[in-house]
DNA sequence: TAGTGGTCTAGACCACAGC
DNA sequence: CTGTGGTCTAGACCACTAG
Protein backbone atom coordinates (compact mmCIF):
# COMPACT_ATOMS: atom_id res chain seq x y z
CA UNK A 1 0.00 0.00 0.00
CA UNK A 2 3.09 2.49 0.89
CA UNK A 3 3.61 1.89 -3.14
CA UNK A 4 7.56 0.87 -2.31
CA UNK A 5 6.99 -2.53 -4.06
CA UNK A 6 6.37 -1.53 -7.45
CA UNK A 7 4.27 -4.08 -9.84
CA UNK A 8 6.38 -7.07 -11.28
CA UNK A 9 8.49 -7.34 -7.90
CA UNK A 10 9.46 -10.27 -6.44
CA UNK A 11 8.23 -10.82 -2.83
CA UNK A 12 10.13 -13.36 -0.26
CA UNK A 13 8.97 -17.06 -0.54
CA UNK A 14 7.08 -18.15 1.95
CA UNK A 15 10.05 -20.12 3.80
CA UNK A 16 11.63 -16.86 4.06
CA UNK A 17 9.00 -14.78 5.15
CA UNK A 18 8.36 -17.44 7.82
CA UNK A 19 11.49 -16.97 8.85
CA UNK A 20 11.89 -13.11 8.69
CA UNK A 21 8.92 -12.58 10.72
CA UNK A 22 9.28 -15.94 12.85
CA UNK A 23 5.73 -17.80 12.26
CA UNK A 24 4.84 -21.20 10.36
CA UNK A 25 4.42 -21.58 6.87
CA UNK A 26 0.87 -21.96 7.09
CA UNK A 27 0.15 -18.30 8.52
CA UNK A 28 2.42 -16.91 5.96
CA UNK A 29 0.17 -18.79 3.28
CA UNK A 30 -3.08 -17.04 5.01
CA UNK A 31 -1.52 -13.48 4.83
CA UNK A 32 -0.68 -13.84 1.02
CA UNK A 33 -3.47 -15.93 0.15
CA UNK A 34 -5.75 -13.14 1.30
CA UNK A 35 -3.42 -10.87 -0.76
CA UNK A 36 -3.97 -12.72 -3.95
CA UNK A 37 -7.34 -12.93 -3.25
CA UNK A 38 -7.58 -9.20 -2.98
CA UNK A 39 -5.35 -8.66 -6.54
CA UNK A 40 -2.28 -7.50 -4.83
CA UNK A 41 -0.10 -10.36 -5.79
CA UNK A 42 -0.11 -12.77 -8.26
CA UNK A 43 0.94 -16.13 -7.09
CA UNK A 44 2.13 -19.08 -9.05
CA UNK A 45 3.94 -22.76 -8.25
CA UNK A 46 7.35 -22.66 -9.08
CA UNK A 47 7.66 -18.76 -10.49
CA UNK A 48 6.77 -17.77 -6.52
CA UNK A 49 5.10 -14.47 -5.61
CA UNK A 50 4.56 -11.19 -7.18
CA UNK A 51 3.31 -7.69 -6.96
CA UNK A 52 0.25 -7.43 -9.18
CA UNK A 53 -0.07 -5.37 -12.13
CA UNK A 54 -3.41 -3.61 -11.74
CA UNK A 55 -5.04 -4.35 -15.04
CA UNK A 56 -8.80 -2.94 -14.55
CA UNK A 57 -9.86 -1.64 -11.28
CA UNK A 58 -12.27 -3.36 -9.53
CA UNK A 59 -14.88 -2.39 -6.89
CA UNK A 60 -17.71 -4.01 -4.68
CA UNK A 61 -20.81 -1.92 -4.79
CA UNK A 62 -23.29 -2.19 -2.52
CA UNK A 63 -26.60 -1.59 -3.56
CA UNK A 64 -29.62 -0.85 -0.59
CA UNK A 65 -33.02 -1.52 -2.21
CA UNK A 66 -35.08 1.53 -3.00
CA UNK A 67 -37.37 1.83 0.31
CA UNK A 68 -33.89 1.85 2.17
CA UNK A 69 -32.14 4.74 -0.42
CA UNK A 70 -35.49 6.81 0.53
CA UNK A 71 -35.13 6.39 3.97
CA UNK A 72 -31.71 7.50 3.76
CA UNK A 73 -32.56 10.59 2.19
CA UNK A 74 -34.77 11.65 4.72
CA UNK A 75 -38.42 11.30 2.91
CA UNK A 76 -40.80 9.30 3.19
CA UNK A 77 -41.17 6.02 1.41
CA UNK A 78 -44.48 5.11 -0.36
CA UNK A 79 -44.80 2.19 -3.10
CA UNK A 80 -47.61 2.92 -5.54
CA UNK A 81 -48.18 -0.36 -7.30
CA UNK A 82 -49.21 0.74 -11.39
CA UNK A 83 -50.48 -3.23 -12.60
CA UNK A 84 -49.56 -6.76 -11.56
CA UNK A 85 -50.48 -9.19 -14.16
CA UNK A 86 -49.84 -13.09 -14.65
CA UNK A 87 -48.57 -13.36 -17.70
CA UNK A 88 -47.10 -16.51 -20.31
CA UNK A 89 -43.15 -16.83 -20.25
CA UNK A 90 -42.91 -16.22 -23.64
CA UNK A 91 -45.10 -13.29 -23.42
CA UNK A 92 -42.22 -11.58 -21.24
CA UNK A 93 -39.70 -9.13 -23.26
CA UNK A 94 -36.57 -11.21 -24.66
CA UNK A 95 -34.55 -8.77 -22.61
CA UNK A 96 -35.89 -10.73 -19.36
CA UNK A 97 -34.55 -13.98 -20.61
CA UNK A 98 -37.17 -15.95 -19.15
CA UNK A 99 -38.49 -17.76 -22.62
CA UNK A 100 -38.06 -20.98 -20.73
CA UNK A 101 -40.45 -20.22 -18.06
CA UNK A 102 -44.35 -21.14 -18.03
CA UNK A 103 -45.69 -18.89 -15.96
CA UNK A 104 -44.50 -15.30 -15.20
CA UNK A 105 -45.57 -12.30 -12.74
CA UNK A 106 -45.43 -9.37 -14.39
CA UNK A 107 -44.84 -6.08 -12.07
CA UNK A 108 -44.92 -2.19 -12.81
CA UNK A 109 -44.74 0.33 -9.71
CA UNK A 110 -43.21 3.57 -8.39
CA UNK A 111 -41.00 4.05 -5.79
CA UNK A 112 -41.83 7.55 -4.22
CA UNK A 113 -39.76 9.36 -1.83
CA UNK A 114 -40.09 13.11 -1.68
CA UNK A 115 -41.62 13.31 -5.30
CA UNK A 116 -41.22 10.42 -7.72
CA UNK A 117 -37.89 8.39 -6.94
CA UNK A 118 -37.66 5.80 -9.52
CA UNK A 119 -39.86 3.77 -12.21
CA UNK A 120 -39.84 -0.06 -11.74
CA UNK A 121 -40.86 -2.71 -14.54
CA UNK A 122 -40.19 -6.15 -13.13
CA UNK A 123 -40.58 -9.71 -13.88
CA UNK A 124 -40.66 -12.55 -11.97
CA UNK A 125 -40.28 -16.34 -12.48
CA UNK A 126 -43.18 -18.11 -11.05
CA UNK A 127 -41.25 -21.45 -12.12
CA UNK A 128 -38.34 -20.89 -9.33
CA UNK A 129 -40.97 -18.53 -7.09
CA UNK A 130 -43.88 -19.93 -7.00
CA UNK A 131 -45.01 -18.22 -4.00
CA UNK A 132 -44.88 -14.80 -5.33
CA UNK A 133 -48.32 -15.41 -6.85
CA UNK A 134 -49.76 -14.99 -3.46
CA UNK A 135 -47.89 -11.73 -2.37
CA UNK A 136 -49.72 -8.70 -2.40
CA UNK A 137 -47.31 -6.38 -4.23
CA UNK A 138 -49.61 -3.83 -3.98
CA UNK A 139 -48.02 -3.32 -0.41
CA UNK A 140 -44.72 -4.61 -0.30
CA UNK A 141 -42.01 -3.94 -3.44
CA UNK A 142 -40.94 -6.74 -4.55
CA UNK A 143 -37.65 -6.04 -4.46
CA UNK A 144 -38.06 -6.42 -0.48
CA UNK A 145 -39.77 -8.92 -0.91
CA UNK A 146 -37.75 -11.11 -2.88
CA UNK A 147 -34.69 -9.54 -1.55
CA UNK A 148 -36.05 -11.12 2.42
CA UNK A 149 -37.21 -14.75 1.14
CA UNK A 150 -35.53 -15.66 -2.01
CA UNK A 151 -31.88 -16.78 -2.35
CA UNK A 152 -29.92 -15.78 -5.03
CA UNK A 153 -26.36 -16.62 -6.45
CA UNK A 154 -25.50 -14.61 -9.92
CA UNK A 155 -26.65 -11.26 -10.62
CA UNK A 156 -25.67 -9.63 -13.52
CA UNK A 157 -26.34 -5.94 -13.62
CA UNK A 158 -26.22 -3.10 -16.34
CA UNK A 159 -26.42 0.80 -16.17
CA UNK A 160 -27.00 3.32 -18.83
CA UNK A 161 -28.45 6.71 -19.09
CA UNK A 162 -32.15 6.63 -20.84
CA UNK A 163 -34.52 9.89 -22.00
CA UNK A 164 -37.11 10.08 -19.13
CA UNK A 165 -40.24 7.38 -19.50
CA UNK A 166 -43.36 9.69 -19.05
CA UNK A 167 -44.63 7.26 -16.36
CA UNK A 168 -42.08 9.41 -14.21
CA UNK A 169 -44.00 12.01 -14.87
CA UNK A 170 -40.69 14.56 -15.00
CA UNK A 171 -39.88 16.65 -17.58
CA UNK A 172 -39.19 14.59 -21.30
CA UNK A 173 -35.71 16.26 -21.08
CA UNK A 174 -34.62 15.12 -17.48
CA UNK A 175 -31.98 12.70 -17.77
CA UNK A 176 -32.51 9.25 -16.24
CA UNK A 177 -30.04 6.47 -15.24
CA UNK A 178 -31.05 3.07 -16.01
CA UNK A 179 -30.64 0.30 -13.50
CA UNK A 180 -31.25 -3.24 -15.14
CA UNK A 181 -30.15 -6.49 -12.73
CA UNK A 182 -30.82 -10.37 -13.80
CA UNK A 183 -30.93 -12.47 -10.41
CA UNK A 184 -30.71 -16.34 -10.99
CA UNK A 185 -29.47 -19.32 -8.91
CA UNK A 186 -28.08 -22.59 -10.43
CA UNK A 187 -28.58 -20.88 -13.94
CA UNK A 188 -32.47 -20.65 -13.47
CA UNK A 189 -33.11 -17.10 -13.88
CA UNK A 190 -35.59 -15.75 -11.05
CA UNK A 191 -35.73 -12.05 -11.65
CA UNK A 192 -35.30 -9.56 -14.30
CA UNK A 193 -35.78 -6.00 -13.44
CA UNK A 194 -35.32 -2.46 -14.72
CA UNK A 195 -35.49 0.19 -12.56
CA UNK A 196 -35.72 4.41 -13.88
CA UNK A 197 -34.26 7.12 -11.52
CA UNK A 198 -34.63 10.56 -12.53
CA UNK A 199 -30.93 12.24 -12.55
CA UNK A 200 -29.37 9.32 -10.65
CA UNK A 201 -28.13 8.18 -7.47
CA UNK A 202 -24.78 7.87 -5.53
CA UNK A 203 -23.08 3.81 -5.52
CA UNK A 204 -20.83 4.15 -2.97
CA UNK A 205 -17.93 2.19 -3.59
CA UNK A 206 -14.45 0.87 -2.17
CA UNK A 207 -11.53 -0.79 -3.99
CA UNK A 208 -7.93 -1.30 -5.38
CA UNK A 209 -5.09 -1.49 -7.31
CA UNK B 1 -27.21 -22.31 -2.93
CA UNK B 2 -30.25 -24.44 -3.46
CA UNK B 3 -31.92 -22.64 -0.93
CA UNK B 4 -32.53 -25.93 1.49
CA UNK B 5 -31.11 -24.12 4.39
CA UNK B 6 -32.96 -20.78 4.71
CA UNK B 7 -31.79 -18.12 6.33
CA UNK B 8 -31.46 -18.02 10.17
CA UNK B 9 -31.05 -21.58 10.10
CA UNK B 10 -28.35 -23.00 11.87
CA UNK B 11 -25.11 -24.82 10.60
CA UNK B 12 -23.40 -27.67 12.87
CA UNK B 13 -20.84 -26.35 14.37
CA UNK B 14 -17.16 -26.72 13.76
CA UNK B 15 -16.44 -30.01 15.25
CA UNK B 16 -19.78 -31.84 14.21
CA UNK B 17 -18.74 -31.21 10.17
CA UNK B 18 -15.08 -32.15 11.12
CA UNK B 19 -16.49 -35.70 11.38
CA UNK B 20 -19.32 -35.54 9.13
CA UNK B 21 -16.53 -34.69 6.53
CA UNK B 22 -14.28 -37.15 8.02
CA UNK B 23 -11.22 -34.11 7.95
CA UNK B 24 -9.12 -31.53 10.40
CA UNK B 25 -11.21 -28.80 11.94
CA UNK B 26 -8.43 -26.35 10.20
CA UNK B 27 -10.06 -27.58 7.19
CA UNK B 28 -13.92 -26.55 8.16
CA UNK B 29 -12.55 -23.50 9.43
CA UNK B 30 -11.04 -22.92 6.15
CA UNK B 31 -14.54 -23.26 4.41
CA UNK B 32 -16.92 -21.66 6.77
CA UNK B 33 -14.62 -18.61 7.02
CA UNK B 34 -14.60 -18.27 2.99
CA UNK B 35 -18.54 -18.41 2.80
CA UNK B 36 -18.77 -16.34 5.93
CA UNK B 37 -16.43 -13.99 3.87
CA UNK B 38 -18.36 -14.32 1.19
CA UNK B 39 -22.10 -13.20 3.59
CA UNK B 40 -23.19 -16.59 3.09
CA UNK B 41 -23.06 -17.04 6.51
CA UNK B 42 -22.57 -15.16 9.57
CA UNK B 43 -20.20 -16.74 12.65
CA UNK B 44 -20.29 -15.03 15.74
CA UNK B 45 -18.34 -17.51 19.28
CA UNK B 46 -20.51 -19.10 21.70
CA UNK B 47 -23.55 -18.67 19.25
CA UNK B 48 -22.33 -20.45 16.23
CA UNK B 49 -23.01 -20.04 12.65
CA UNK B 50 -26.25 -19.35 10.70
CA UNK B 51 -27.08 -19.18 7.35
CA UNK B 52 -27.23 -15.19 6.45
CA UNK B 53 -29.70 -13.03 6.29
CA UNK B 54 -29.15 -11.15 3.04
CA UNK B 55 -29.85 -7.45 4.30
CA UNK B 56 -28.59 -5.70 0.88
CA UNK B 57 -27.23 -6.38 -2.48
CA UNK B 58 -23.52 -6.75 -2.83
CA UNK B 59 -21.89 -6.99 -6.00
CA UNK B 60 -18.14 -6.62 -7.58
CA UNK B 61 -17.61 -4.62 -10.45
CA UNK B 62 -14.90 -4.43 -12.88
CA UNK B 63 -14.45 -1.30 -14.58
CA UNK B 64 -12.03 -1.82 -17.72
CA UNK B 65 -9.73 1.32 -18.64
CA UNK B 66 -11.42 3.28 -21.36
CA UNK B 67 -9.29 1.92 -23.95
CA UNK B 68 -9.99 -1.66 -23.02
CA UNK B 69 -13.46 -0.79 -23.24
CA UNK B 70 -13.23 0.78 -27.34
CA UNK B 71 -11.34 -1.71 -28.44
CA UNK B 72 -13.21 -4.94 -26.72
CA UNK B 73 -16.00 -3.35 -28.78
CA UNK B 74 -14.55 -3.86 -31.61
CA UNK B 75 -13.26 -0.08 -32.61
CA UNK B 76 -9.16 1.43 -32.98
CA UNK B 77 -8.72 3.61 -29.61
CA UNK B 78 -7.73 7.44 -30.80
CA UNK B 79 -7.03 9.74 -27.77
CA UNK B 80 -7.48 13.53 -28.24
CA UNK B 81 -6.45 15.89 -25.37
CA UNK B 82 -7.94 19.27 -25.13
CA UNK B 83 -5.70 21.02 -22.50
CA UNK B 84 -3.69 20.12 -19.70
CA UNK B 85 -2.59 22.85 -17.24
CA UNK B 86 -0.26 23.04 -14.15
CA UNK B 87 -3.18 24.77 -11.49
CA UNK B 88 -2.57 25.39 -7.74
CA UNK B 89 -4.32 23.46 -5.56
CA UNK B 90 -6.93 25.83 -4.46
CA UNK B 91 -7.76 26.28 -7.94
CA UNK B 92 -8.64 22.83 -8.31
CA UNK B 93 -12.84 22.81 -8.27
CA UNK B 94 -13.98 21.78 -4.54
CA UNK B 95 -15.81 18.20 -6.20
CA UNK B 96 -11.89 17.24 -6.81
CA UNK B 97 -11.20 17.12 -2.57
CA UNK B 98 -7.78 17.92 -3.84
CA UNK B 99 -8.11 21.47 -1.53
CA UNK B 100 -4.55 20.96 0.45
CA UNK B 101 -2.16 20.31 -2.75
CA UNK B 102 0.14 22.81 -3.70
CA UNK B 103 -0.19 22.26 -7.48
CA UNK B 104 -2.20 19.93 -9.44
CA UNK B 105 -2.86 18.57 -13.25
CA UNK B 106 -5.31 19.43 -14.96
CA UNK B 107 -6.43 17.36 -18.06
CA UNK B 108 -9.58 17.38 -20.05
CA UNK B 109 -9.46 14.95 -23.28
CA UNK B 110 -11.23 13.20 -25.89
CA UNK B 111 -11.47 9.28 -26.50
CA UNK B 112 -12.65 8.25 -29.39
CA UNK B 113 -13.55 5.14 -30.53
CA UNK B 114 -16.21 4.61 -33.62
CA UNK B 115 -17.23 8.06 -32.80
CA UNK B 116 -16.64 10.55 -29.65
CA UNK B 117 -16.62 7.37 -26.66
CA UNK B 118 -16.53 9.55 -23.92
CA UNK B 119 -14.95 12.90 -22.38
CA UNK B 120 -12.77 13.37 -19.35
CA UNK B 121 -11.91 16.05 -16.93
CA UNK B 122 -9.39 14.94 -14.64
CA UNK B 123 -7.50 16.48 -11.81
CA UNK B 124 -3.85 14.91 -10.43
CA UNK B 125 -2.55 15.68 -7.27
CA UNK B 126 0.81 16.18 -8.19
CA UNK B 127 2.05 16.50 -4.29
CA UNK B 128 1.49 12.96 -4.53
CA UNK B 129 2.25 11.87 -7.91
CA UNK B 130 5.08 14.27 -9.00
CA UNK B 131 5.88 12.34 -12.16
CA UNK B 132 2.82 12.85 -13.60
CA UNK B 133 4.33 16.24 -14.18
CA UNK B 134 6.42 14.86 -16.62
CA UNK B 135 4.09 12.54 -18.94
CA UNK B 136 2.71 13.65 -22.34
CA UNK B 137 -0.73 13.10 -21.86
CA UNK B 138 -1.63 14.30 -25.43
CA UNK B 139 -0.27 10.30 -26.09
CA UNK B 140 -1.05 8.47 -23.41
CA UNK B 141 -4.59 8.59 -21.40
CA UNK B 142 -4.08 9.85 -17.92
CA UNK B 143 -6.19 6.51 -16.53
CA UNK B 144 -3.69 4.16 -18.55
CA UNK B 145 -0.65 5.90 -17.21
CA UNK B 146 -2.05 6.37 -13.47
CA UNK B 147 -3.20 2.50 -13.85
CA UNK B 148 -0.11 1.23 -14.46
CA UNK B 149 2.24 3.64 -12.40
CA UNK B 150 0.40 4.59 -9.34
CA UNK B 151 -1.03 1.95 -6.77
CA UNK B 152 -3.67 3.35 -4.98
CA UNK B 153 -5.47 1.34 -1.73
CA UNK B 154 -9.23 3.60 -1.68
CA UNK B 155 -11.92 4.78 -4.44
CA UNK B 156 -15.02 6.34 -4.13
CA UNK B 157 -17.33 6.00 -7.07
CA UNK B 158 -20.36 8.45 -8.56
CA UNK B 159 -22.77 7.26 -11.34
CA UNK B 160 -25.57 9.93 -12.34
CA UNK B 161 -27.82 10.83 -15.40
CA UNK B 162 -26.69 14.24 -17.15
CA UNK B 163 -27.10 16.01 -20.24
CA UNK B 164 -25.48 16.21 -22.63
CA UNK B 165 -21.33 18.42 -22.58
CA UNK B 166 -21.08 20.32 -25.72
CA UNK B 167 -17.93 19.11 -26.16
CA UNK B 168 -18.57 15.51 -26.33
CA UNK B 169 -20.59 17.06 -30.14
CA UNK B 170 -23.63 14.47 -29.64
CA UNK B 171 -27.27 16.09 -29.50
CA UNK B 172 -28.00 18.06 -26.97
CA UNK B 173 -30.42 16.10 -25.56
CA UNK B 174 -28.46 12.45 -25.83
CA UNK B 175 -28.66 11.54 -21.88
CA UNK B 176 -25.36 10.67 -20.57
CA UNK B 177 -23.75 8.67 -17.90
CA UNK B 178 -21.42 10.60 -15.43
CA UNK B 179 -19.25 8.69 -13.95
CA UNK B 180 -16.91 10.16 -11.18
CA UNK B 181 -14.29 8.55 -9.12
CA UNK B 182 -11.51 9.84 -6.58
CA UNK B 183 -9.04 7.66 -5.81
CA UNK B 184 -6.37 7.88 -2.89
CA UNK B 185 -4.01 6.34 -0.97
CA UNK B 186 -3.47 6.43 3.00
CA UNK B 187 -6.05 9.22 3.39
CA UNK B 188 -4.13 11.24 0.41
CA UNK B 189 -6.55 12.11 -2.62
CA UNK B 190 -4.11 11.19 -5.38
CA UNK B 191 -6.61 11.91 -8.63
CA UNK B 192 -10.12 12.93 -9.12
CA UNK B 193 -11.76 12.34 -12.69
CA UNK B 194 -15.05 12.95 -14.00
CA UNK B 195 -16.08 10.56 -17.44
CA UNK B 196 -18.94 11.36 -19.65
CA UNK B 197 -20.34 8.78 -21.69
CA UNK B 198 -23.14 9.12 -24.28
CA UNK B 199 -25.42 6.68 -23.74
CA UNK B 200 -24.32 4.46 -21.60
CA UNK B 201 -22.16 1.37 -20.91
CA UNK B 202 -22.44 -1.82 -19.32
CA UNK B 203 -21.18 -2.66 -15.99
CA UNK B 204 -20.45 -6.58 -15.57
CA UNK B 205 -21.39 -7.64 -12.21
CA UNK B 206 -21.03 -10.99 -9.55
CA UNK B 207 -22.52 -11.38 -6.42
CA UNK B 208 -24.82 -12.94 -3.79
CA UNK B 209 -27.42 -12.61 -1.40
C1' DT C 1 14.08 -32.13 -11.55
C1' DA C 2 13.97 -29.02 -8.01
C1' DG C 3 11.66 -24.99 -6.17
C1' DT C 4 7.50 -23.05 -5.31
C1' DG C 5 2.80 -22.72 -3.75
C1' DG C 6 -1.74 -25.58 -2.34
C1' DT C 7 -3.58 -28.01 1.00
C1' DC C 8 -4.28 -31.01 4.80
C1' DT C 9 -3.51 -32.78 9.73
C1' DA C 10 -3.59 -33.19 14.91
C1' DG C 11 -3.07 -30.59 18.43
C1' DA C 12 -2.98 -26.44 21.12
C1' DC C 13 -4.17 -22.04 23.43
C1' DC C 14 -7.07 -18.20 23.53
C1' DA C 15 -11.20 -14.80 23.20
C1' DC C 16 -15.67 -14.18 23.47
C1' DA C 17 -20.39 -14.51 24.76
C1' DG C 18 -24.42 -17.18 26.08
C1' DC C 19 -26.05 -19.79 29.82
C1' DC D 1 -18.63 -21.84 33.39
C1' DT D 2 -18.51 -23.89 28.97
C1' DG D 3 -19.30 -24.18 24.10
C1' DT D 4 -18.15 -21.90 20.22
C1' DG D 5 -15.12 -19.81 16.77
C1' DG D 6 -10.16 -17.48 15.86
C1' DT D 7 -5.79 -18.45 15.23
C1' DC D 8 -1.36 -20.51 15.43
C1' DT D 9 2.16 -24.50 15.00
C1' DA D 10 5.22 -28.15 13.03
C1' DG D 11 5.09 -31.26 9.91
C1' DA D 12 3.65 -33.60 5.80
C1' DC D 13 2.42 -34.81 1.00
C1' DC D 14 1.18 -33.23 -3.40
C1' DA D 15 0.68 -30.38 -7.93
C1' DC D 16 2.50 -27.59 -10.91
C1' DT D 17 5.94 -25.52 -13.78
C1' DA D 18 10.22 -22.94 -14.87
C1' DG D 19 14.71 -23.83 -15.89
Amino acid sequence: MSGAWHPGDRVPAEHELMVEFDCSRMTVNRALSALADAGFVERRRRAGTVVARPRRQMAAIEIPDIEAQVEAAGARYRLETLSVDRIDGAAAPAVARLEGAAEVLAIVCRHHGDGVFALEERWINLDAVPRAAGVDFGRVAPGRWLLDYVPWTEGDYRIAAVAADPRLTVPADTPCLSFERWTSRGGQTITYVRQVFPGGFALTAGGSG
